[in-house]
DNA sequence: TTGTATGCGTTATCAA
DNA sequence: TTGATAACGCATACAA
């Protein structure tokens, strides 16, 4: 059903104005090309009447969008918020509008969503990771769309991505908190399938654990989705299990402040007598209390670089270079030594 | 500079099956209008190809996209960002996308993203609050595009709208606050100006003051922009000023968790020495420390409700009803009796 | 500086 | 069940 009134188009305006469709549009798009007294009258007009150009009309007749989609796994934490909206914003000085789709972490969603953003004419999309169904970046090749991957950076990948080096960065601080005197070491992690971060997080740890002359696989790992209540959840199993870890590293803060709020409620403290490690640097690493020990993730500059990197190459062609941003250690109130009186 | 190689069209797939356009469109909207070998025949071209409908034409020859904007200030704190999810997942069972934009809180961006939304032919819109230029809502009108507010619920509002009603919800916190003895009160706020979910909370409290007696020009007042750091500055002013105030409300968590922060630097004790009362209960509200005093707003009920609405508008024209939600109180333990000690 | 005419990729109407 | 063909609203090459 539909209750649309007439809505007015270029050749309303046109015919209101006693000029034709293709000075109207030449109104809106290349102002000098027409005379002033035109001009004036036609803008005039449209304003009275209201028009507003079609996009679908507009888009397929100038075969671009100014669009660029990012596909992004969830907008309910503020993990990707904060770099889609400098992304955003920095798109936005560039002329594009930004389409944001999200996939809740599946894979099918995700490529339901790519499809829908290319359909729409995205002129490029921003994905998180690398890893993916091959026949969706087959599928972007034969569309022609550039596709540009962030939150990751991984040495000797084939796709050009900006981001940072997820498995060095955790390295980084696992190697810190053994120097700490920890030895049973646990992570509460997102899911690792199709998931190349988590992944690498994990990989990360065990090879600080390998480096310092601990067995891997004595790592407690742990695959939740990602909620403040999954992050609770999995360090209470954690905490009752007989092997009770004395550093608990999460695939990201939200777990983080979940495992934290779970010590709380069982009485136990930390870092005395766990230390609890989190991932991003999001808000709430800093509002949690004992404020949070974790990766800073440089969010925004990473959502800048790629909105800069997308839109000079739909513009101007300039390929896409692959930027790696450092992640930086912060170190708050969630990790201490380890204890030496328990057994 | 356009580096796409041939995009395949509905022509393509035709010449390639051997059948007309016309036929192939048949394939992808009323399958069951096409004999099965022709059906399958051209599935497979499709797929062989990679085609995919291009949604510009579609959309002009449809005369309809299917697609539902939604117009917020932030996606940056998890204020909105839960009400959209819940918005979107419902959405997307009745056969719809949804299209995001966020604003900054700014009515000029506002204005701007609304025009881009309909520009993009979307069928319906999702905006937050009653108040903007009357210029917006004739615009909406003459383009036939149906609008939605949500996070309010204005009794005797010309616009039917789905969400709570904020000036009743924060009165009746505030009636308890004052119940608990405090006559010093202060309000950090978001800016006023073109926000009338702000202004009914400003008046919330201003009534329950009166109706307990207390004279509502005595609330302190401060206006700032939404963030962390904001609430932080805006709250140490208040703790600096002669009339220290002994509850603070806060428009939203974010201000309130900035709140909380400054009080811990500068070791004043939350709720003995003062209490802070958020607004919305995002997942920081519990996270925080002390666990915050808030006002739950049903965001996922308000997103969901918005979407089954306006999909069966866009759908069937139904009617949009307008619906109450309720916020409910929340207590946790950043509200205490006021002190009695103090002068 | 302005106008004419064509194409963009679909859907939908009407015949066959 | 299928095929021509006319919209849909705009940009643009070309002509005036």
């Amino acid at each position: 059903m539909s209750l649309k009134p007439h809505t007015p188009t270029l050749h309303d305006v046109a015919a209101a104005a006693g000029v034709s469709t293709a000075t109207v549009s030449r109104c809106l798009n290349f102002p000098d090309q027409v005379s002033e007294s035109t001009r004036i009258n036609v803008i005039c007009i449209i304003n009275d009447l209201g028009y507003s150009p079609n996009f679908g009309a507009k888009a397929m007749a100038a075969r671009r969008t100014n669009t660029i989609g990012a596909i992004i796994p969830t907008m309910e934490n503020a993990i990707f918020a904060r770099g889609l909206q400098a992304f955003q914003e920095e798109l936005r000085l560039h002329g594009f509008t930004m389409l944001v789709a999200s996939t809740s972490y599946c894979p099918n969603i995700e490529e339901e969503q790519i499809r829908s953003l290319v359909a729409r004419g995205a002129d490029a999309l921003l994905l998180i990771g690398h890893e993916r169904d091959p026949e969706i970046y087959r599928f972007l090749q034969t569309q022609g769309v550039p596709a540009l991957v962030t939150w990751a950076f991984t040495p000797g990948s084939v796709r050009p991505s900006i981001g940072f080096n997820n498995r060095a960065a955790i390295y980084e601080m696992a190697t810190e908190v053994i120097k700490l005197g920890h030895t049973k070491l646990a992570l509460i992690s997102a899911e690792t399938a199709m998931n190349d971060r988590a992944k690498a997080r994990h990989v990360g740890i065990q090879n600080a654990m390998t480096d310092a002359g601990l067995k891997p696989s004595s790592l407690q790992f742990i695959e939740t989705t990602y909620n403040i209540e999954d992050g609770a959840n999995a360090f209470e199993k954690l905490m009752k299990s007989d092997t009770r870890p004395t550093a608990v590293f999460c695939g990201n803060d939200v777990l983080a402040v979940g495992a934290l709020r779970c010590a709380r409620e069982m009485k136990i403290s930390v870092p005395d007598d766990v230390s609890i490690i989190g991932f991003d640097d999001i808000e709430l690493a800093q509002v949690a209390y004992p404020a949070l020990t974790t990766v800073h993730v440089p969010h925004r500059e990473m959502g800048r670089r790629a909105a800069i990197a997308l839109a000079n190459y739909v513009k101007e062609g300039t390929p896409i270079k692959a930027v790696e941003l450092k992640a930086r250690l912060v170190f708050r109130e969630t990790l201490g030594p380890a204890r030496k009186d328990l057994p």
